[in-house]
DNA sequence: TGCCAGGCCCTCTTTAGGGCCTT
C-alpha cells in the first residue's frame, strides 16, 4: 500500500527567500487512507519570531529557544517521509520551506507535492472560499487541536484529503484516486476537470 | 536606496492587473 505524507509548516513569515524560517513542522503518514504514524516538532532556526506570528500561531521565541536545531529536525523529518509523496494545503508554500530547510541541512528534497488547495478549487467551486479551515467547515469535517499549529493543521489537511478521495470515488466514480490522478487533477485546467474525471471513471 | 513571495486563477485579459492562499 503506497504511503502518503501530509505536511504543515509554521514559519516566521511567508518567504524563505527573504529570510523567513520554519518554527514547527508536523507530518501525518497515511497508508491506504489510514493514519499510521505522526511526526511533530518545534525547531530552532536561530531567528526571532515576529509578534504578529506569535499572535497567529501561539509559538513564542521561548518555545523555539528550547527546541532542537532546525537541521536536526529536518533530518528526522526527511527520514520520516522517505520517498512518499507530500500533501499540503497551498503546497507551493510548504514546498518552498521544505526545500529551503532541507537545503540548509544539506539534504535533497525529491518528493513530489500534492496540493489540497488546487484540488479543492477544481472540485468545490461552490465553497465560500478555499482556506483550509473554511473547507473543513464546508464539508462538516472535525477540527482537532489548535488552528495554526502544525499538527492541528496537518490533521485538518488529512481530513480534507480524505473528503477529496471520497468524493472522487462516489461523485466521480473514480475507482482508484491515487497519487497519479491527484497530480493530474491539480495540474489540469478547470475546464478540463470533467473530461479527466470521465477518463478515470469506472463503468 | 529602498523594497522585497509567488503560483494559481479570474476577467472589465492575452503587450495586464488583481485577488486568493499559505505564515
Amino acid at each position: 500500500m503506497p504511503l502518503t505524507a501530509v505536511i504543515d509548516f509554521e514559519t516566521t513569515g511567508i518567504s524563505p527567500g527573504c529570510g523567513d524560517r520554519a518554527t514547527e513542522v508536523a507530518i501525518v503518514l497515511l497508508e491506504g487512507g489510514r493514519v499510521v504514524d505522526r511526526f511533530q516538532s518545534l525547531m530552532n532556526a536561530g531567528v526571532r519570531i515576529p509578534s504578529f506570528i506569535t499572535q497567529l500561531t501561539g509559538i513564542t521565541n521561548a518555545m523555539v529557544a528550547g527546541a532542537p536545531d532546525a537541521a536536526q529536525v529536518m533530518t528526522q523529518a526527511s527520514r520520516f517521509v522517505g520517498d512518499a509523496p507530500l500533501v499540503a494545503h497551498n503546497a507551493a508554500f510548504d514546498r518552498k520551506f521544505w526545500q529551503a530547510e532541507l537545503d540548509r541541512a544539506g539534504l535533497a528534497a525529491p518528493q513530489p507535492f500534492i496540493c489540497t488547495l488546487l484540488l479543492s478549487r477544481r472540485l468545490y467551486p461552490q465553497a465560500p472560499n478555499h482556506k483550509l479551515g473554511s473547507l473543513v467547515d464546508f464539508h462538516g469535517l472535525p477540527r482537532t487541536g489548535q488552528a495554526h499549529r502544525a499538527l492541528a493543521d496537518a490533521e485538518m489537511a488529512v481530513e480534507l484529503l480524505g473528503q477529496i478521495q471520497h468524493d472522487l470515488r462516489t461523485r466521480h466514480r473514480v475507482a482508484s484516486p491515487d497519487h497519479a490522478l491527484l497530480m493530474a487533477l491539480q495540474r489540469c485546467a478547470k475546464s478540463a476537470v470533467g473530461a479527466l474525471m470521465a477518463r478515470h471513471a469506472s463503468t
